[in-house]
DNA sequence: ATAAAGAGTAAGGTAATCGTAAGGTAAGCT
DNA sequence: AGCTTACCTTACGATTACCTTACTCTTTAT
């Protein structure tokens, strides 16, 4: 069904898999540029088989799974699923989320200046390189390991909401939960570094209910 | 009656059907783009017929009905009509939805695809990513958890009428029940963040009986 | 072995956000 | 027109999410 939707749109080198093992296999010869992802497969699940697939290739998946089951889409997200689409769907849609996942992934949009893993927040510098944080009264702090996965992952998205979840998951990685005070605590220890005043900051949000946000990171002073 | 309103607007291909068992049949055989579906029919209600339709084909379907206990019941059921209209209606009124429902389901407004989170009602600039509205006189709001669940939801279902069941599960998860004055609140501290008159919505409008929608969102200015 | 730094825990405090209730308004029906 | 119901609006009290500090434990370097 997936195929002749695809077929009319002008793909081509379509290759279809009735299971796990007959994927993985066509997986290997065929080196596709997109995999598109079907949960309830008849000899295992499509979860296990993203996580496997994730060990070998960078592919971009698109997920398919039944209608409605917020579950299954959180997991797949996690696991590291590109996008995620339920049945039933409108052929349209389909065609529109493969386009985009593939210019996303093929032809990505950097965007000005080159990732410069230096920037401002206010008179304070701060080099991800090198981890120091350099104030304007010239004092130095330099950030423990996990202040720097948190701040990197904030900087990544910077100006932009990134929840509790996520940035445990980048400090953790899996077992996320009863981490939640002592993110509190690092973003406290980040604070004192990078703010002027810890207590009242102006770039290093809480944003209630969701997580935080870095907002007025500057490339340049 | 409905299919002459539409071809005198120019649309071909219209297939009439004047019973459930029909309309099943012609459904599988043509794939319409839309569907138009009367609540009264002689072998079976159309709520029935809907929630069949909506299990292997999430096309779009303009709601037909009479009577006001009929939005009662769509909202009771949670079924997704992506409009409704009440009888008697103006021929107008009829086609301008109709188009309205084709232009939004196969012409989804996404250019580039990614700065999907950004939007603008009237003057006022809405970036999710951020949770932050900003006025057209530069004042600056941040939603807050809730706010920005259900503005999240209005969004991703702008134009289409969303139930206050959906709202609510959105926003609270399974005890819906009570939280509906609740709901009536943040609408309101919403709308005192992005309408220019809270009390004389133009964006964020009610649909009594049924719920709210998202309308006038724009991705650009 | 000892000191120092980093990471995590716990407990008390605070304020933004949420939920409730109560009175008011407007739309739809008989 | 009057009645009913659904929704609006406001203010206030409660909650809970987050802050903050101090203490412990682990690791690493001297």
């Amino acid at each position: 069904m997936v195929k002749t939707i695809l077929q009319k749109e002008g793909f081509r080198q379509i290759i279809t898999a009735a299971d796990c093992s007959q994927s993985r296999q066509s997986f290997k010869e065929e080196k596709p540029d997109c995999v598109i992802l079907d949960v309830s497969l008849p000899d295992g699940d499509g979860f296990t088989l993203l996580r496997e697939l994730r060990t070998e290739s960078p592919v971009p998946v698109l997920f398919l799974s039944a209608r409605d089951e917020d579950q299954a889409r959180l997991l797949g997200l996690g696991l590291g699923a590109d996008d995620y689409i339920t049945k039933p769907f409108l052929p349209l849609e389909l065609v529109l989320r493969i386009k985009a996942i593939l210019s996303r992934t093929y032809f990505p949009l950097d965007k000005g200046g080159d990732n410069r893993s230096r920037f401002y927040l206010g008179e304070t510098e701060i080099d991800l390189d090198s981890g120091v944080v350099m104030r304007a009264d010239g004092e130095q702090y330099t950030l423990t390991a996990k202040e720097f996965a948190l701040l990197e992952k904030l900087h990544e998205n910077a100006g932009k909401i990134v929840t509790i979840d996520s940035l445990c998951h980048t400090a953790w990685g899996e077992n996320i939960y009863r981490y939640e005070n002592t993110l509190m605590v690092h973003m406290r220890r980040l604070r004192e570094k990078v703010e002027p005043d810890p207590s009242a900051p102006r770039y290093l949000l809480t944003v209630r209910g969701l997580g935080y946000k870095l907002d007025g990171a500057k490339d340049s002073k």
